[in-house]
DNA sequence: ATCTCGATAGTCT
DNA sequence: GACTATCGAGATC
């Protein structure tokens, strides 16, 4: 749960003008922020993958089109896309306009507005606020466990893409809520579900993250 | 625990 | 007409 009053400032737009490798990194351990129609929603983001200019996985490697246009444009927006005929994939557009670089998000944990999500996730038995780490660890794989998943449990689809996410009106990113974060190692691996560029590590989790879309893979 | 397969529709060739 | 930055069910070990 998050504490009472906490706060939940958007990230500044300076903030995916790094580099784009470094923002999929740094984005880890953050909070993604829905204040959607049932109220507010929140997770704290534990797997993120980098597509970059001449990537061959990204959407934007054959130019701009209709779909990827939020790619080109101005870093600190949301490019959310449909894909395989039923689910949304949320990035967080980075580098300089004209530039089309993105990060993935592909997992999180739940932390704020569970019963909205398991509701938007079609799932309704047991015990969604259930503190048991092994249980809230089943939930959030669950509800949050992939990017599919995260965009259906947060209510996230086409209507809310190119929204600009440095400010705190529907959609945003928050910095972690602890300052000891960036002590945890990152762990870089294959990106998923792609079938080019499968050399490159950036795929991005932190060690020992009990929330991330493969069990046990970042439990190394 | 790990695998294979089908669903389903938008996008691009 | 082929492909897809996925998911869930069902089979199998």
């Amino acid at each position: 749960m998050l504490r009472d009053g906490e706060r939940l400032q958007p990230l500044p737009r300076d903030f995916y003008l790094q580099e784009t490798l470094t923002v999929a990194r740094q984005l880890l351990n953050c909070l993604l922020v829905h204040a959607s129609p049932e109220g507010l929603l929140v997770g704290r983001i534990s797997e993120t993958e980098a597509y970059t200019e001449g990537d061959p996985a990204s959407h934007a490697y054959r130019g701009r089109t209709a779909r990827n246009a939020v790619m080109f444009g101005p870093p600190g927006h949301a490019y959310i896309y449909f894909t395989y005929g039923m689910h949304h994939c949320m990035n967080l557009v980075t580098a300089q306009a004209g530039v089309a670089e993105a990060v993935l998000l592909r997992a999180a944990e739940p932390l704020e507005g569970l019963e909205p999500m398991a509701a938007r996730r079609g799932l309704t038995v047991g015990n969604p606020g259930d503190t048991e780490p092994k249980a809230r660890s089943r939930w959030g794989q669950a509800l949050c466990g992939g990017p599919g998943r995260l965009c259906q449990a947060f209510g996230l689809d086409r209507t809310l893409d190119g929204i600009d996410v440095t400010v705190a009106d529907r959609l945003w990113i928050a910095p972690p809520r602890y300052a000891a974060q960036d002590q945890a190692e990152v762990l870089a691996t294959p990106r998923i579900g792609i079938t080019r560029g499968t050399e490159q590590l950036w795929r991005f989790t932190l060690r020992g993250d009990l929330y991330t879309s493969r069990k046990g893979q970042s439990a190394l």
